[in-house]
DNA sequence: AAATAATATTTCATAATATGGAATCACAAT
DNA sequence: ATTGTGATTCCATATTATGAAATATTATTT
């Protein structure tokens, strides 16, 4: 769970690990001068723990233009984190159920920091191509997914990044308008998003818990809007809600 | 390329980096006091440490035991740096055509500390069930791939850690004869082992390298001894140096 | 080729932080 | 209730991390 409180007595940890999230898939690649300037940090703080994190490979160097991006020591802590996932495991038949007996896409996803990682995903035989999200990241507060997970768990809504981004003119950004929705998901069970991440694109989501009631993450179903309509979102809620349970481990 | 020398004025970092490679595959799940004593740090500074680990989400604790693990935010960083990899994404046709070309086992292996990663695996048609590779880590000096990245890396001797461990009675641990094979290695273009890594599994592998000639990792064609013998090893070496030249990008 | 600009790396005094022993808290077993 | 085990917190100070400035390296411009 997401500790609200950070840290004393661990800064520099802190620093560094801060620096490795500035590599994003958008932006694998970035030099010294850029990334003191986007942590806030000294250039010789910010190099000094950039030689620290080289030493233990986290972070590998691009000879090529010296760049620094994600190195294998990362590679290789990150499958072992995905590798020691059992829900990963435990949830891939369910989503290929689901995605078969809707039609639609389902995916598995877990919180990290203000946005919704993708675990896994099995896309439904309409979209063809609409594969390949595994390992991408979306805004929290325009996931169906995220807007459940935010309801759901202890402290949720403290992933809030605000200003919220407007995706779409869909996107709901102002606080007061989120909780609103945030009781209302409470209240159904699922979390549902129309038009708020993409144009023409919804989903509803449902949190997955652990053995002692934690929320994990949280399966979604999503598709063209189009099809996707009130009633059908309701149905497919109900859904999700059953396959979320039945990911549940029971003592 | 991996830093000989330590860096200075950043060992709260280091520390905290070193706590997160003791969660592995086969020890996913660690507590306090077992973290404090296979670091042998203090158990209230590797207390503090595992805070600022926790706030940044890059480890996770299992309620129903209250077990440290590697989190969400490790799993991100993780797929960012695997999908930043352009040498996966470039790697897999050729595995495919090694693969169904020799009927054998082929991978993409990158060095992480004293070990190889396995990255990408084509299996053959021989051995049924031989896949789910991707992701685990060999001791550097046992595999062909390891051999072979030891031969031609820069410091690359330095990666071994002794005393090297005896995984068959034909891995070789004794530093003059590695020593020896180093040299072999460099002269023919390729490694080999032969029993090493386990009893009846042999292969052999070459370095692939990037742009600027700097060692990026390694290929294997690997499979049953019985079935790799001398003049077939050369022949599959022959191969995959011819494979990993061809996976170099030219400028 | 030389000069200039941009970027990366190193130095060093000291302010700030990390450290760890000890105390306290929480939980499980008896 | 007591005891044992593991986790968390407190606090004085030794140690480390910090950052301004200097230096080195590389790229770009003239």
């Amino acid at each position: 769970m997401r500790e609200t409180v950070v840290p004393q007595g661990a800064q520099a940890a802190l620093r560094a690990i801060r620096l490795l999230k500035l590599f994003t898939s958008e932006v694998p690649e970035l030099h010294l001068a850029e990334l003191a300037d986007m942590s806030g940090l000294n250039k010789t703080t910010t190099h000094r723990l950039l030689q620290a994190l080289l030493s233990e490979e986290l972070l590998d160097r691009n000879p090529a233009n010296s760049a620094y991006r994600l190195g294998p020591g990362m590679m290789a802590l990150g499958v072992q984190a995905l590798s020691g996932n059992q829900l990963r495991v435990r949830a891939r038949p369910l989503l290929k159920k689901l995605a078969e007996e809707t039609g639609e896409t389902a995916t598995l996803e877990v919180p990290v920091d203000d946005t919704m990682l993708i675990l896994d995903e099995v896309t439904s035989k309409h979209l063809l191509g609409a594969s390949g999200n595994v390992g991408t990241r979306w805004p929290i507060h325009a996931t169906s997914t995220g807007k459940a997970l935010i309801a759901f768990e202890q402290n949720g809504p403290d992933r809030l990044r605000p200003p919220l981004l407007p995706l779409t003119s869909r996107t709901i950004i102002e606080h007061a308008a989120l909780q609103q929705q945030l009781s209302d998901i409470r209240r159904r069970g699922f979390a549902e998003t129309v038009d708020e991440l993409e144009d023409g694109f919804s989903g509803v989501g449902a949190v997955v818990r652990g053995s002692m009631g934690e929320v994990l993450g949280a399966l979604s179903i999503c598709g063209p809007s189009s099809r996707l309509s009130d009633s059908r979102r309701a149905q497919l809620g109900a859904a999700l809600c059953t396959a979320a349970t039945r990911l549940q481990p029971r003592y």
